[in-house]
DNA sequence: GAGCACTGC
């Protein structure tokens, strides 16, 4: 609990974050701090939140929390911050931001979502003489739009055109010029600068923002900078962190072995963040059934609490189209004068316009209640909610390096994670949070997320930081560090594709081209030989589709399944997906004129589509540069239409082989339906999606595999099994005898 | 007879 007195209380400074227990049918609890209670007045609230909209962007920025640490010089902190991690030792006394910053090599900022840090700091460092003589502040987001709806924000404070002083660049969309001092950027997006400038010289501010989401890109961005301080003394960087993670970026940064703080070269700096106080309630008992137990509660709220929209947590689309229906089926039974409730589904595969149906606002007499993914604990910042269910899972990619496959599993969540969920009732006024969990299982949980660099195939990342030029990656300078095992199974793959050589280093130039390209090696490896297999217009679409997530729209729970089945196959290819992506494509762009219309009447995501298009043309200057011809497999020959077609077919799908040799799998002679994969023997499922799915097809290959309940296969081709012989001999035939992984450093 | 969380180049 925050309860040092500061130089910067105010008025205007809202309580912070507390946790409170309290006693309703299902919960238990005992009321255990409160500062404030004037505070839970929803009337006063609702008008002071009125006057804030109405202040100008001026009078905004000011009353930001960040913006009182500009006017004071000496700023103290000891105390206990309020997610209890003392940081007694780390905390500077005296300084401020920007002293910090030019006396530091790295700044590590506490500071809570709405601090105002994203879009202040790199005001203030431009304003106090960063960024000049042709150089720039570069702040980095994990995703696209907080990269955009920043830069957009600050250039309209700053009252300069976007693009202008102040830019941002994403990929396909770069909004800056040679004016641009502040730009705001993906962290994938720097990462890619590493390879064209790999000492970051544009930049003499690098503020990686969100680091404590540890995204994978951040993490190795972490680890790069790291290694340009050395040689760049002159780089000043700030890492923006939750509290929980800020001592883990402090230890990573300071190079000061001695005892002696004032060698330090990283120092922490914390901010207040403005949150309304939320109580937390905990499940008295573990619940059966979290899915009902969130139901029970959104009633319970609905018929118990004051007026506010709900924000329930679930874990995939099953349980939210469930939730969904049975709170709009039992709403039926509520009295008639009672308040309307009008419940809403939130994932990443709703189409855009349903997406944007929760940010629409309710009518006086109705309350929302918006059911959704993990989409909404960082990724969509949804207004006015005041309670929260958090039913404590999220479904979660998992790689095991035995088998190579990622799976998505449903996992309990971290206490960093609950803090977040929690957050979001906090917004606009004091709310509630209402964990379908008890205190005990709350305690648990482990402290953190674990970073998806712990968690993903990592041939990618691999490949890239050799080609910066880090050859041993078993010893690169990681926060934390993948396991072996992970980095064993990524060299094997890489060496396989020839995209490393005997002794672990990068081929010229495939594997240097492997690295460049933005798209899975071993679909790069599909892309760079289809020159070879005369197919290389076709494989650049296919490469494009299966880049893009959600092409196909769920249909709704009402429509008919035989007529779903019927749309679906006008594009259906018995040789398997990647053809039939290949069709919808073609479809998309030559007869349905790239409109929206014709992907609605036919089930297909429009945007997804659009931006297969995007994707298609940067793959296509590529292979220019790359100097891969571009040909089509329907090209040059006088055999009648059925017999080109077959030829296609038989290009495309070797050229397939040729990168997805590893991912070949055999159908089981028992007739079950089932697969195990020619390497490993892994037993795997075709995916109910296919159009392979009940067709038993001898031997397939595959791009990537889901595991749910059971091991599904996903973007399924069929293949003549010796191909495999005749296309990856060194993979299949000598892989018993040459089975060594390349050594990791040379 | 059964189903993908999220994000990035």
């Amino acid at each position: 609990m925050e309860t040092a007195s500061d130089p910067f209380g105010s008025a205007d400074r809202l309580p912070s974050f507390f946790i409170l227990l309290a006693i309703t049918q299902i919960f238990k609890g005992s009321s255990v701090d409160r500062d404030n209670e004037g505070e839970t007045d929803t009337t006063v609230l609702a008008h002071a939140e009125q006057q804030y909209r109405h202040l100008t962007l001026k009078q905004q920025r000011e009353r930001l929390p960040v913006f009182k640490l500009r006017k004071y010089s000496i700023w103290r902190r000891n105390r206990r911050l309020h997610c209890g991690l003392k940081l007694t030792s780390l905390t500077i006394v005296g300084r401020e931001l920007l002293y910090a910053v030019a006396t530091y090599q790295t700044t590590i900022v506490i500071g809570q979502t709405g601090c105002g840090k994203t879009t202040q700091i790199p005001q203030y460092l431009e304003e106090a003489g960063w960024a000049k003589n042709g150089k720039q502040i570069a702040c980095t987001q994990p995703r696209r739009i907080a990269a955009t709806s920043v830069a957009q924000r600050v250039a309209d404070e700053k009252n300069v055109k976007l693009g202008a002083e102040v830019g941002y660049i994403i990929r396909f969309d770069d909004q800056t010029s040679p004016k641009t001092q502040i730009k705001y950027m993906t962290d994938g997006m720097l990462f890619r600068e590493t390879m064209i400038d790999p000492l970051l010289t544009n930049y003499d501010v690098i503020m990686i923002d969100e680091a404590h989401e540890r995204s994978l890109y951040t993490d190795i961005l972490l680890g790069v900078l790291k290694k340009i301080q050395k040689k760049r003394p002159d780089l000043h960087v700030i890492i923006s962190s939750a509290t929980l993670d800020a001592e883990s970026f402090y230890r990573f940064f300071n190079h000061n072995t001695s005892k002696d703080t004032t060698k330090d070269t990283a120092t922490i700096i914390s901010l207040e963040g403005r949150m309304y106080p939320v109580d937390t309630l905990y499940a008295e008992e573990p619940l059966a059934d979290y899915v009902e137990g969130a139901i029970q509660t959104v009633f319970d709220i609905h018929t118990k609490e004051p007026h506010g929209d709900i924000l329930v947590f679930l874990t995939g689309r099953e349980e939210i189209d469930k939730v969904v229906s049975e709170i709009y089926d039992r709403a039926k039974t509520l009295p008639r004068s009672s308040l309307h409730i009008d419940p809403l589904p939130l994932y990443a595969g709703l189409t855009q316009e349903e997406q944007l149906r929760v940010f629409e606002p309710t009518p006086n007499d109705t309350r929302k209640v918006i059911v959704s993914t993990n989409i909404a604990e960082a990724s969509v910042t949804l207004e006015g909610i005041v309670y929260v269910i958090d039913c404590g899972f999220v479904k979660i990619r998992a790689y095991n390096p035995k088998n190579g496959m990622e799976a998505l599993l449903v996992a309990p969540i971290s206490k960093a994670s609950a803090l977040q969920r929690t957050g979001r009732a906090g917004r606009v006024r004091p709310g509630k949070s209402f964990r379908l969990y008890t205190e005990e299982t709350y305690n648990t949980l482990r402290d953190t997320t674990v970073p998806e660099i712990q968690r993903t195939n990592l041939a990618p990342v691999i490949l890239q930081l050799k080609a910066l030029g880090i050859d041993n990656v078993l010893r690169f300078d990681f926060l934390t560090a993948p396991p072996a095992a992970f980095m064993v199974r990524a060299l094997e793959l890489l060496y396989s594709l020839k995209a490393l050589d005997d002794v672990g280093r990068l081929t010229i130039p495939l594997g240097m081209q492997l690295a460049e390209f933005p798209v899975d090696p071993m679909l790069g490896k599909i892309l760079l030989s289809s020159g070879d297999f005369h197919c290389s217009q076709e494989m650049v679409t296919i490469a494009a589709m299966v880049s893009v997530q959600n092409i196909f729209i769920q249909p709704s729970r009402k429509m008919d399944k035989l007529a779903v089945m019927d749309i679906r196959r006008q594009f259906w290819v018995e040789e398997g997906d990647h053809l039939s992506l290949l069709n919808v494509y073609n479809g998309f762009v030559q007869r349905g004129g790239k409109s929206g219309k014709w992907c609605h009447d036919r089930l297909l995501n429009f945007k997804a589509l659009s931006r297969a298009i995007r994707i298609r043309q940067q793959l296509v200057r590529y292979l220019k540069r790359f100097k891969v011809p571009l040909v089509s497999a329907m090209d040059g020959t006088s055999l009648d239409q059925d017999k080109q077609r077959q030829q296609a077919s038989e290009r495309i799908r070797k050229c397939l082989v040729s990168g997805y040799f590893s991912q070949a799998a055999r159908a089981e002679p028992d007739g079950s339906g089932r697969f195990r994969t020619i390497r490993d023997g892994v037993l795997l499922n075709i995916h109910p999606d296919s159009v392979l799915f009940n067709r038993d097809p001898k031997c397939v290959i595959y791009h990537e595999i889901v595991e749910t309940n059971k091991a599904y296969m996903r973007d399924i081709t069929t293949i003549d099994e010796s191909w495999l012989a005749e296309l990856a001999p060194h993979f299949y035939q000598y892989n018993n005898v040459k089975k060594r992984p390349p050594t990791a450093s040379h």
